[in-house]
This record gives structure tokens, sequence and C-alpha cells, in this order.
DNA sequence: CCCCCTTATTAGAACTATTCTAATATATAT
DNA sequence: ATATATATTAGAATAGTTCTAATAAGGGGG
């Protein structure tokens, strides 16, 4: 992704389009890997700790990104949110793997009516473990 | 719910039925208001606070009660999980909303496509906003 | 019914992910 | 180009959670 159209995503969500913050958005576009913030300062060695948190928590107020909670290893791990998704989670691993394949509309429509709220996102994660007969 | 139901519910699962696990179990069936670890100890003041994580963790382990993460607060929060069901968590206010009226079964369907897992289980937050026009 | 042994509880210390501070630097509108 | 509000940074501080190791208690076997 060029330099100007992470400049131009980041403009679009009200945010100034720092050289920090176009790295860490290039970052998560460009890695699968759901990453935590130590991960980010670590591949991204000249932008300091404080900045990377600074900027993912920039980026969640945006929506561009989300934070999945891993209760396995204690870090909040992030994840480019370019196109609603859901997560499956190897309970055994940790592994998490990202899909797309259901229509979330209904479960919104059931949660409106469940809490009379307008709704604005959703974070789906669901567990699971290796077939025993694959 | 009786002393005798709470011992058989934590024997059926594997634990011990020790005067902690009953009351942290007790507790989080009675109330609905997805407590902390902390809300908990404060609570049940006899009962040391390593010892509601230790029962927490064993809980989770068992199934009988799931943790939610807010991260406006940064607290995990625990829920009793006797029946299936998800959170529409108001972005506004934090307040946590119990729901059931939405059928997981063809997203487990999906997801055990997505990935090849035995799907286990699932964690859904829905958040919304208050309605502009009620 | 009472041991025995495994497992649970506890207070407090330790750990560590994250947030805060306050001084310096930078983006962007004018 | 300048001003100004906002961003970055190193390091300290915070706080939720986990660890330690000593004491207590559950419950299966006899």
């Amino acid at each position: 992704m060029t330099d100007q159209k992470l400049r131009t995503i980041l403009q679009e969500h009200g945010l100034k389009a720092t050289y920090q913050r176009m790295a860490v958005l290039e970052y998560l576009v460009t890695h699968k890997t759901h990453p935590t913030a130590e991960m980010i300062h670590e591949d991204l060695s000249n932008i300091s700790l404080a900045t990377v948190y600074n900027t993912l928590d920039k980026l969640i107020e945006t929506g561009l990104i989300i934070a999945i909670d891993i209760h396995d290893d204690g870090k909040r791990h992030f994840d480019y949110y370019g196109e609603p998704h859901y997560h499956v989670i190897n309970q055994q691993t940790s592994e998490i793997i990202d899909a797309d394949n259901f229509d979330m509309a209904p479960l919104f429509e059931a949660a409106r009516k469940a809490s009379g709220l307008t709704i604005t996102g959703y974070h789906i994660e669901v567990y699971g473990v290796k077939s025993e007969n694959p």
C-alpha cells in the first residue's frame, strides 16, 4: 500500500498522517498475524512502544482495527478490520483464523431487538479444537 | 440455589466442592451484574482475592462461566453461562446486556467450514449506542 | 468413620501489560 | 513561513493478574 493511500485513509478518519501512524497501519494491513503491541514495536524498531499503544488506540477509535483478547496469553492482539469478519480460535494452539463466510445482519437485528440500541459493530470469536476424525 | 445443588454442579464438572467455590459459583448464578474479580472479592469478604482468581479460572475451564473483556475499563468481567447467550454492550455506558434471541448453529457450521475445527463454543459481543430516534 | 494424599486456600510478593508524565517535535491550516 | 494544536518519546508509574510456598481441607479407600 502506497504512502499516499495510507495518508488518505488516516486523514479520512480524522487522524494526522504521521510517519508512525502510517507505519503501524501499514504493518497491520500487511500482516495477518494478529500481532500484539510488543510484536509491532519489535518489528518497527524506530517507533516507541508508547506511540505504538497511542496509535493502536486511535486506530481502534476510528474502527480501522479491532482488538482481540486471547485469555491464554493475557495480551491484547490487534487486527486490521478493512472488511468485517470474525475469528475462529484453536483452543489447543491459540491460532487465530479469520473467517467471513457468515451474514451478521440477522444477528444485528436480534441484538437491536434485545437491547433497543443502534448496533455499531461486533466482535465474534468461535472456539474450536482439532477434529478427532478429520 | 441450595448448597447441595451447587455441590453437585461442581462435582459433576470434576471440581472439589469447597466452601469458596460454592460461594463464588452461587454469586455468579445469582448476580446478573457481570462482576470483576475485585467486585466478587469485595462482596465475599472472607474469601481471598487469590482464591477468587483461582476459582474463576477453574469455572472457566469447565465452561460454567465465561470471561468478557471490556476494553473501556481494562478489567475482566465474569458471567455465569448456564444457558448459551451473547452480549450487547452499550458503548456509551459499558452496560452489558444479556441476549439469547439468536440461533448460533448456522454460525457454528460456517466456522467449522472455515477452520476445519470441531466447534466447542463462542463469545459474541455486539456493540451499540443509544438510538437517536427511539 | 477416619486416615491419607492430593488438591485447594491464603497473604503477600512479584510480574508485566498498559497507561501516564511532561518535555520535545511535528503536521497542517492559514 | 508561522502558529498552534496535536503527536512522539523515554522512562516512571499503575494496577490487574499471577506466583510462591506454607497451611488447610476435601473425599476416596480402607
